[in-house]
DNA sequence: CATGAATGAGACTTCATTCAT
DNA sequence: CATGAATGAAGTCTCATTCAT
């Protein structure tokens, strides 16, 4: 009874919550966590400065939640997917065309994700250990995902490592670029193209449908 | 008679606009724009305040002066291997080995490209239009490089654009990786896998050394 | 019929009260008036910050019946001595040794009484004309016993305001030097050698004990 | 000629850094620590807010430094008398007398004195270990020289730590409560009472020049 | 061209107080 | 009477920029 009747107050709290998160993700992936003022964030969520302080401590800490929230998102998105039980080329093939709704869905989140994985992991300022966990979880994924595709005799004989780093480097580019002007066409068309590069690429020739 | 007899006041002014451009870099790409402030760069440039209003408008724009002097710097190491007269694959395969000593050398440089590239670009805050050109313009002559290998018959028939992008984004993931904790032998190594996974998976069949 | 059966209801709200103060007095004592604030004293208290204000009208004037409580306790605690019908020197050397029995009860008090002294006194903040009275009275019994005791013989004629200053400050002093580190037998040591040093300083010599 | 030749520069520096600790002054002893903003010292010292903190890390460190600057002109002012060569009950006499004079050219000061001895040093927040040690100094002084008094059959056999807090509290309360409403004959003859209650009360019989 | 004290707008954060439940 | 989320004025402090020397 007490985990379902959130008692309207705490339903409530929820929201609001998740109210200042959403302006703040739109204002920090627009304009950059140094130029997004908490009164920007508070008239954007139309409450008043000092509600922000009681959700979250500093503005430094709202923006790591932000992250965290975000990170686990795209998490929930593309682990499900490389967990599966399909083949290994079917699943990062769908891995690779899964961005096209991870970018559609989530533009804000995208330059977000980026703009955390430019200014602040390099400034060494991230430390959303969180967010850098899942990050480097997924990427661990991948590598096995392409290391049990070549124990499989399914892949060629490649650097799993390096192979990984490649294709998330590569989509991850892409998706950046694609944010600026999405176009779901165009993008299911790239992704498509990312697909065969990589994907064609590591597959033994026995494999592959076409050269 | 001008462009040699600057004899020390000008001389001399050049010097100091170079030492305040180095002095910028390293603040800069250990803390990020926003957590430098210009007394510190004047500080650490050992000049006064003042001064740096002589020789640059305002922080933004020494901010992009050293953005266009670091993206001209990696163009100048970068843009004449792509410009030689080897065949494509040796071109794309110094292209991607010189990153070791591009690397080694800038590793601030790295941190502040990526950093633009993160935060700044995708902020919108980065107007740098130079650096963008200067970025885009090697973007281009990697694709025609890839795109006149296969015309050559050299490489096989890829979609170039993707394939330019895949190797740039992966290169400057491997370089910004890299640059935390630089080994020169691991650095070379990676490369040689990233040269390997790239260059003979685009070879013709025909030209590979070994499967 | 209303002052007993005020049942429950009132007698609650009593003891609300007087666990508000007894919170505030406790974090007010230790950090000072503007360090503490209603949220603090509400969650020491364990009522919410709204409570408060059914009690009382401002945070200042939380403070303010704070102090006259306060003020009131000691004032009960010293008054009967010197308004007993002992000789005047036995009514201050019992005066003076009370001052014991004061410290080890109230040290809050103390800390508060004297924190009031200093900064709010001074600071001209004080408009608590009621613990000021309470003081001013403390301070005029004090001279006309000392007054009387003259007229009695009992003490060498000497000015009766200075005196009572002296030895009120000298026993604040002392009070608020002991409520650091309170040890009970040093601190009655130490007030038998204000005692000797005021009362036998003011016998006529036909009535010191001892030279 | 560089201890002297401050260059203009430094000495207009140290100019404003005493005004700016003049203004404090003002407006603390007035109003409290907590009731004076730095906007408001500002106004008073006809400076920017930013200035401030070119001359004081903080406002924290602002108020300790006024203080230290007080409790210094205190002890420079009063040591000196305690430190000379005259006999004991004349030092005394003159170190009292001197309040007279301490109070008329610092009532500023002195609010500012006890307002520390009241608030901060109770609440503990007084970590201003240089103002703290001035006034032990003092204190021990006062009492090495009671003690000489005594040694030197001057006065009687007394508790010298008491009588010297007795004596010091006494004068601080008295000059706090005169510096309210400053007329100098009243404290001088005032202070002519403390004296002879004190230093008269101290003397030997033989050296009592009346009863 | 060099300097650095002065400036003040603006950022983050706190907290006394209110009010709907 | 009890609650505590919401509020926004006010406070401390930073820093890009200017200007007189």
């Amino acid at each position: 009874m007490d985990n379902m009747t959130l008692t309207r107050k705490e339903k409530e709290k929820i929201r609001h919550r998740s109210e200042i998160l959403k302006a703040s993700l739109k204002l920090f992936s627009e304009k950059g966590f140094h130029n997004v003022s908490m009164q920007d964030i508070a008239a954007q969520a139309e409450f008043g400065v000092g509600t922000l302080y009681n959700f979250f401590q500093s503005k430094e800490q709202l923006f790591t939640e932000l992250l965290n929230d975000c990170a686990e998102r795209i998490y929930q998105m593309l682990w499900p997917i490389l967990e599966g039980k399909e083949r290994e080329d079917i699943k990062l093939r769908t891995f690779i065309r899964r961005h096209s709704r991870l970018a559609e869905e989530n533009i804000e989140f995208i330059k977000l994700y980026v703009s955390e994985h430019g200014d602040l992991t390099v400034s060494g300022k991230c430390e959303d250990e969180q967010a850098n966990e899942i990050k480097a979880t997924l990427h661990r994924k991948l590598e096995d995902t392409i290391k049990s595709g070549i124990s499989g005799k399914i892949f060629r004989s490649v650097d799993t490592r390096i192979t990984a780093l490649a294709l998330a480097a590569s989509l991850q580019s892409f998706i950046l670029e694609s944010s600026k002007d999405f176009i779901k066409a165009k993008v299911e068309e790239d992704l498509a193209k990312i697909e065969h590069l990589f994907i064609d690429g590591l597959l033994m020739p026995e494999n592959r449908s076409n050269g």
